[in-house]
RNA sequence: CAGGGUGUAGCUUAGUUGGUAAAGCGCCGGGCUGGGGGUCCGGAGAGCGCAGGUUCAAGUCCUGUCACCCUGACCA
C-alpha cells in the first residue's frame, strides 16, 4: 500500500483530545488517528500508526538481520514449568504475570517474556558446538499487568518489543557478539532520528545478569533519570550511579541530570541462566558445558512514542522520513478539471514509483488540509491549486519548514529521487 | 499498592437551593464561500459509569462498586 487517499481512510483527525490523556505522545497519537485507546496502557494501531509500527520494526529488522539474526516468532500463552525452573512463575519474584487457566485446570501464563521459552525452545536445535553460536529474534506482543499503566504508549499493558536472544561456546564469543549487536542497536537509533540522545548506559540487571547496558533516550516523558556527560558520550543510570564514578573515574559534577525513556536494553546472562534451565551444548572434546546466553530488546511501540513525544511541535507530530508513514501530504485545493487531473496524476506518478504518498483529495476547506497535513506529521506537502495549475507549478514545503516553494514538475520529482 | 482527582451526546464541556438534560466541535441536509480547522439555516444524537437507597421528584443527596487520570511506590 503505497498511497492512501484521505477520503477513503476511516480514521479522522480531531481538534480535541480525550479528557482522560494527558500525555503527549497519547494526546498527538489519539488526535492524529494513529491509535486507539482500549483501556489504560492498551492502544490499538490504526492504518497510519501501523505503518509508523512497521516501519520501525523493518528498520530494527534489517539491522538484526545484519547481525545474523534470524526472525520467528514464538507464543503468548506459556507453560509454567519452564519459568519454575527458574524461579520466575512465583508472583513475589514476577509480579506482572497475567495468568490464566486452561478448560481443564491447567495453569498457564500470558508472555510479558520469552527468555525461557526461547531458550528451551532452542535446545532442541542446538547440541554442538558446530551449532553455534547463532542468534534468533522476533517481534512480539508482550502483556505485563503493570500496576499502574501511564505515559501513552511509552508504558502500556500490551506493546511491541523486538527481543534477540544470541547463544554461543564461550564468553569471548559471547562478548564479541555482544559488541557487534551494541553497535547495531546504535545504527537502529540513528536510522530512527534518535541518535543523538540516544546513551548507551551502565545500569543495574535483573537476577541472571552479570552486565546490562541499557539504551536510554533523553525525553521528559521517560521514566528513568540519567547522568550524561554529552562531551564524552557517556551516561549513567540514577540506580548505578555512585559505583559507575567510582569506576569509570569520572566527577559527578561534570553530569548534566535528564529524564529518559529505555528504549532498548542487552543483557549478558553468562551461564547462568542456561544452568537453571539445564541447557547444554557438547565441546569439541565431547564435553557438556552450559550455553553462554545474552539478550537484546527494543521497545518498538515505546519508540513510536518517544518520537511522537520528542520530536513534535505546537503544529502536531513531525515524523522523521525513515518512519513517517507516508512521505508526502498532497493536498489537492479545489475540484476543477484542471486541479483534478494535474493532482490524480501527480499521485500515480509518486506511488508508481514507490513514493509513499497521502492524497487529500477530500472536500473539505484548504485551511483543514494544512491543519491534518501538520498534525499528521509527513515529511513533505505538495499542493496544488488553480494558482499552482495556472503558473505550471507545484508548491512544496517541508514539515520541519515554514517556508514553501513553486517548483516545476522535474524538480518536485528529483525532490523524490524521481526522473523525469 | 498508598494518597488525590474525575466519570453527563462520538469528543470537549455547562448543568443554580433536588423539579424531569444544555452548548461547542464532529455528524446529516441545504445556502454563501473557497490558500490555515470560515459562515448561515435546518436536523439527528445522551437520560447523566454501574447497582442500590432517600424523596412526590435525583445528573444533583447517601451507600457500595467499576473505570479513567495524576503523584508516589514498582519497573526483566
Amino acid at each position: 500500500m503505497v498511497g492512501m487517499r484521505l477520503s477513503q481512510l476511516f480514521t479522522k483527525t480531531s481538534k480535541t483530545v480525550p479528557a482522560d490523556e494527558t500525555a503527549k505522545n497519547a494526546q498527538l497519537l489519539i488526535r492524529a488517528g494513529y491509535v486507539y485507546k482500549e483501556m489504560a496502557g492498551v492502544y490499538a494501531y490504526l492504518p497510519l500508526g501501523l505503518r509508523v509500527v512497521e516501519n520501525i520494526k523493518q528498520i530494527v529488522r534489517e539491522e538484526m538481520n545484519m547481525v545474523g539474526g534470524q526472525e520467528l516468532i514464538m507464543t503468548n500463552l506459556q507453560r509454567p514449568e519452564l519459568w519454575q525452573q527458574t524461579t520466575r512463575w512465583d508472583d513475589e519474584i514476577v509480579d506482572i504475570w497475567f495468568k490464566t487457566k486452561l478448560k481443564d485446570d491447567t495453569e498457564i501464563g500470558l508472555a510479558w517474556s520469552h527468555e525461557e521459552p526461547i531458550m528451551q525452545m532452542m535446545q532442541q536445535f542446538v547440541q554442538s558446538y558446530k551449532d553455534l553460536p547463532t542468534a534468533v529474534y522476533q517481534f512480539q506482543t508482550k502483556l505485563r499487568n503493570e500496576l499502574r499503566a501511564k505515559s501513552g504508549v511509552m508504558r502500556g499493558r500490551e506493546f511491541v518489543m523486538k527481543d534477540m536472544y544470541s547463544l554461543h561456546a564461550s564468553a569471548e564469543d559471547l562478548d564479541a557478539y555482544y559488541n557487534q549487536v551494541m553497535e547495531a542497536y546504535k545504527r537502529v537509533f540513528d536510522r530512527l532520528g534518535l541518535g543523538n540522545d540516544t546513551y548507551v548506559t551502565f545500569a543495574s540487571g535483573g537476577a541472571f545478569t552479570k552486565f546490562s547496558h541499557e539504551f536510554q533516550t533523553i525525553c521528559d516523558a521517560g521514566e528513568d533519570v540519567l547522568y550524561v556527560h554529552r562531551g564524552k558520550n557517556i551516561a549513567v543510570n540514577e540506580e548505578v550511579l555512585d559505583e559507575a564514578v567510582k569506576e569509570l573515574g569520572i566527577n559527578k559534577d561534570e553530569l548534566e541530570k535528564v529524564k529518559s525513556a529505555e528504549v532498548g536494553n542487552i543483557f549478558n546472562f553468562g551461564t547462568d541462566k542456561s544452568e537453571a534451565l539445564g541447557i547444554k551444548f557438547v565441546n569439541e572434546k565431547g564435553e557438556q558445558q552450559p550455553i553462554y546466553l545474552a539478550s537484546y530488546g527494543i521497545g518498538i511501540t515505546r519508540l513510536v512514542g518517544v518520537i511522537a513525544e520528542k520530536l513534535s511541535d505546537d503544529k502536531g507530530l513531525v515524523w522523521p522520513e525513515a518512519v513517517a508513514p507516508a512521505k508526502v501530504y498532497l493536498a489537492r485545493l479545489g475540484d476543477s478539471d484542471e486541479v483534478v487531473d494535474q493532482a490524480d496524476e501527480l499521485y500515480d506518478r509518486l506511488t508508481e514509483s514507490d513514493v509513499e504518498v497521502l492524497y487529500d483529495d477530500r472536500d473539505v476547506r484548504a485551511g483543514e488540509k494544512f491543519a491534518d497535513a501538520d498534525l499528521l506529521g509527513i515529511p513533505y506537502r505538495v499542493v496544488i491549486s488553480d494558482k499552482t495549475v495556472a503558473s505550471q507549478q507545484y508548491e512544496f514545503k517541508a514539515r520541519k519548514s515554514d517556508d514553501s516553494q513553486l517548483v516545476g514538475l522535474a524538480e518536485l520529482l528529483d525532490k523524490f529521487g524521481i526522473a523525469e
